[in-house]
DNA sequence: TGCGATTTGTCCGTATGTATT
DNA sequence: TAATACATACGGACAAATCGC
């Protein structure tokens, strides 16, 4: 199953080079490659079949996106994580998504809160699997919704800009506590706020969502990689 | 090494991709191609007398950072602009110049106040000339001055994500209007409250820079192209 | 320090798929 | 329908820079 293809617009891969970002992608957020590894751009074109010219093109759209960290003529890695990224990554997360949420606010139909529920439901239902990457995918999918009931293009691709890098933090926590069903209630709490009717108790929720999860992340940190 | 140095002092483009990625940005935001514009590899790879294999890299660089749209088989474009757009980007620039305001207001010391006057004397020094690029570059790094104080690498980058489209309705502002003098009262509010010490006074002012921004733009919108 | 091996970066020729006329 | 133009893809080759011995 594609990990990325829920979380990611459902753009048809029609050319090669979309069809390789999409591996490679779903490679590094799956963990199959650590942060900081080396990639060989030789080594991908044997393993995934392909010329180094649309290879080329896909590593280079990666960079952009921040998943892989280019530096001329000495290679490509995975993009290493610190602490100091983390922090960045949860705390630009929280504006943005509070800043959605404003956005949203009133644009809250009887589908769209169903919808929102039905997010809520495959991602508690996917957590005791222990499928990590359907986990993830659902946890991503569940907090994209505001960006895409926000109505914000812009807004929706910045998010979604962050959501790789996202993931391989997602990973390396998993791989450190095996699951994450501890926060269970912040989930159920976020979709309550996010059902009721008052916007400053969401937007400090989030806020205090995000930190737990910073939290949780720099000890995975801390502890393992 | 400093990120923001990079920033206003690009080290030397190493590969002849970064130094195409620049060509074309810098044809792009300085007017030479107009928003819609269809662009094809083997003019471009003729007029600046590069093969295909880099300059592609390059466009697909482009297109990752919104500057072109590519539409598989058929080409890439110069962005077009639209209302909804221009009202997305001075809605989202709102949100992160006030995060990065909050982030960086603790951290103005006399030599970070010093740069910011600095940046404000050749913003005005340049508005006179009728240099268009030079302009609307000094107004950019202005603006800039609040990133990279705040410190937070990860809103830089998002930040610089959005100065390219910035500069292109700024283009498109000029042709209009011819100078945009007009505003430089608001800069001048800006960089008091800037020195100031009212947080609060300052993001509404932000809000209100914006929103005249904006309106301003899209004026010359309506009018012209 | 130098030298060879490896990898990235670049170029070219050609073939194929797609859209447009 | 055919023809043309263009984007896409491939493989081979060489140059440039880096790395390891």
């Amino acid at each position: 199953m594609d990990v990325a293809e829920n979380i990611l617009k459902p753009v048809e891969d029609r050319t090669l080079r979309a069809q390789i970002t999409r591996q490679i992608l779903d490679m590094v957020t799956s963990g199959n490659y650590f942060p900081g590894e080396k990639l060989t751009e030789n080594a991908l074109a044997e393993q995934l079949q392909v010329s180094r010219a649309p290879l080329r093109e896909a590593l280079r759209e990666l960079v952009d996106r921040g998943v892989l960290v280019s530096q001329p003529y000495k290679g490509l890695r995975v993009r290493p994580v610190s602490g100091t990224d983390l922090k960045e990554l949860y705390s630009l997360r929280t504006e943005l998504e509070q800043f959605a949420f404003r956005l949203a606010w009133n644009k809250r139909s009887e589908d769209a809160v169903a919808d929102l529920e039905s997010r809520y439901d495959r991602l508690i239902a996917a957590q005791p699997t222990g499928d990590q990457a359907r986990t993830i995918s659902k946890e991503l999918s569940f907090h994209s919704w505001v960006y895409e009931l926000s109505g914000h293009s812009l807004l929706l691709s910045h998010w979604h800009r962050l959501t790789p890098l996202v993931q391989i933090y997602m990973v390396l926590h998993f791989r450190a506590h095996g699951s994450h069903g501890q926060f269970r209630h912040m989930t159920t709490e976020y979709l309550q706020l996010a059902k009721g009717e008052d916007l400053d108790l969401m937007l400090s929720h989030i806020a205090e969502h995000m930190q737990q999860g910073l939290l949780a992340v720099l000890k995975s940190l801390d502890r393992g990689d």
